[in-house]
DNA sequence: CCGCTTATGCTCAAAATAAGTATAACTGGC
DNA sequence: GCCAGTTATACTTATTTTGAGCATAAGCGG
């Protein structure tokens, strides 16, 4: 053949891989998850073995890119995807530590894909995580997370003293506080993705460190464990373009419906938003929204499972989607704890 | 070498070419405007010479897909672009009739640009399109368009009533009546691909010929000049994906003022979310929203060339992208024409 | 000064939202 | 069988946001 060893290895520096990703979200026990595989060998970088489910994208079996991923997914879970839509395109170079090493440049289409409960078998090498392992930060149900007053508020106040320009100081605490919430600023469950690069340039997780960025406070080796899962390469900033997105677009679409079994309760629903969400939601007001928005329809069937009075079991109205195309879960996140 | 030309000239099957194309969108006499290059050579199979600035990926010169963007777009146009955004990555076989004489498969990673009306120059081999010689069933500032009731609606009417199937003809039906707003539903303005989708699926446009797919309705030769001016390989179709991002952003992100001159009347203001909206605003309502949204401050400037009674100058408050992250104008769309 | 145009301030009703109260219907423990 | 605890569901109330329009202001050309 005429294909050299080199070029198939990679090592031209023109080369370019391009890779199929997906974030496999579902959610189960009031709790959101992401399908995660071993990686074969462990990415050595950053420790850790696992990753999102992916694969090269090959231009002779794959009409397109989605089926090329639908393909990947199910050989290395067994799950064949339903809802799943494309995200971003990551191309950033070093994204993998690999590329360093000569390898060619890796450009990820990464893609978003829900899984309903009733789906959800850990299959072979593959794993249901929990989102808040990787993202502890993100988790407002019961209130501010220990992690953002102890750990995180602390340390990015130490990074944004740290210039000595006055300018650059004043932009970086602004930043903070639009990120994270601080001051008079309002948490914005949607800008996972902000929240995620803040930390890494701040140096507080640990991808920052693998991908051989300085450190902007080397005081902080273990602070690592507590900012985080990680996973390898990039993974974990394409799970937070996932869950961003999910955030978003809940709120404008009808799409929690591909995560929930054909029948349930609208608590339960409910608790598969806050779960999304990561916050709590006001129970009369949802299912007033629920209801008006004609997203749901009962089906006589009673569910005595709650813990309390039994529930009407309901299903999801297809019919919206032709009725009214925009129609979603809107919900006023409420950040405070009940008291 | 021990590349092979098979290989550089990319007849081998799996070779794989990422392209970076770039949707430059500015607004100008209240008309949107696309910029278009001039394509060596033309497209024969769609007869057309235009298409959006776009160049290869370069793996080694570009650090970023961003960075190659903005590269290729200074190249073609001159223009240093501001505002970009990734929109999507296209990748189905065959978007590029070239692949099917043994080039590459093309992966396109498509980008949305503003470009404001003070940086806009006609360059060299490029020229400022209005958007609705493209999509002229999308505008709708004076009514719906006469396209959709005289052409669009008629020869869709026929592409719905051709499968033999009963079913097959009550989902195209509804299929119709969603993405046209037609029946009792109403016109969203934000479907824009969805629309040039089934377009293309009917064979009412150009382009589903050159793709060498067969026509539902073999009348229809010169109704391609009815439904708008066409674009080398699937740019139309990214044009339409980036019409439908920027008309949904408008409304939740205040990305509009990356279109405006630094001062701007109100007038001015809605007139360009009108344009892009394709549709008419209620004008005190606007300068309301806009108001309570903090989006704007006065300057103290007037501006006497309204024809009617000065109006005062406005600019943008970049204060609110830090207070309010996710605000816009978000516009109640008005279909009917005033009486 | 008149008729035309656009700007801007203000009102008013309808709809949507946020935050409750009140009551209903099940469970398990005793 | 009754009570405490738990969840379900109906309804109320105040506030905010929207959609639509009226009225007046301030320029223009004649």
């Amino acid at each position: 053949m005429a294909k050299t060893t080199k070029e198939q290895s990679g090592s031209d520096s023109r080369a370019i891989a391009i890779e199929l990703s997906a974030a496999l979200v579902a959610v189960h026990d009031e709790a959101p998850k992401i399908l995660l595989v071993r990686d074969q060998g462990g990415d050595s970088a950053t420790h850790s073995q696992f990753g999102l489910p992916c694969g090269p994208f090959d231009p002779v079996a794959h009409r397109t890119l989605e089926e090329g991923l639908r393909t990947w997914v199910g050989e290395q879970s067994g799950i064949q995807l339903g809802y799943a839509e494309q995200l971003y395109t990551f191309g950033d170079r070093f994204r993998d530590p690999q590329e360093r090493k000569g390898g060619p440049r890796p450009v990820s289409v990464g893609y978003l894909a829900l899984v309903r409960q009733t789906d959800l078998r850990s299959p072979e090498n593959a794993d249901w995580s929990d989102w808040y392992r990787h993202f502890p930060w993100e988790d407002w149900r019961s209130g501010p997370p220990a992690i953002v007053s102890q750990v995180i508020g602390s340390e990015l106040k130490a990074w944004a003293d740290a210039p000595d320009n006055r300018a650059d100081r004043a932009r970086r605490r602004e930043r903070i506080d639009t990120t994270f919430g601080l001051g008079d600023m309002a948490w914005d469950n949607e800008r996972v993705l902000e929240r995620y690069e803040l930390l890494y340039e701040a140096g507080l997780i640990a991808e920052t460190v693998t991908d051989g960025r300085e450190r902007a406070n080397p005081g902080l080796v273990q602070a690592h464990t507590l900012t985080g899962a990680v996973l390898i390469k990039d993974h974990r900033r394409i799970m937070a373009t996932a869950m961003g997105r999910l955030r978003a677009k809940i709120k404008y679409r009808p799409v929690i419906f591909e995560l929930m079994p054909p029948n349930f309760t609208l608590y339960q629903l409910q608790r598969a938003a806050e779960a999304l969400a990561g916050a709590r939601l006001h129970k009369q007001n949802f299912r007033r929204l629920v209801a008006n928005e004609g997203l749901v329809e009962a089906t006589g069937q009673i569910s005595s499972q709650t813990g309390g009075r039994p529930a009407e079991l309901f299903r999801f109205r297809r019919d919206v989607v032709r009725e009214r195309p925009a129609s979603g879960v809107r919900l006023s996140v409420r950040v405070k704890p009940k008291k």
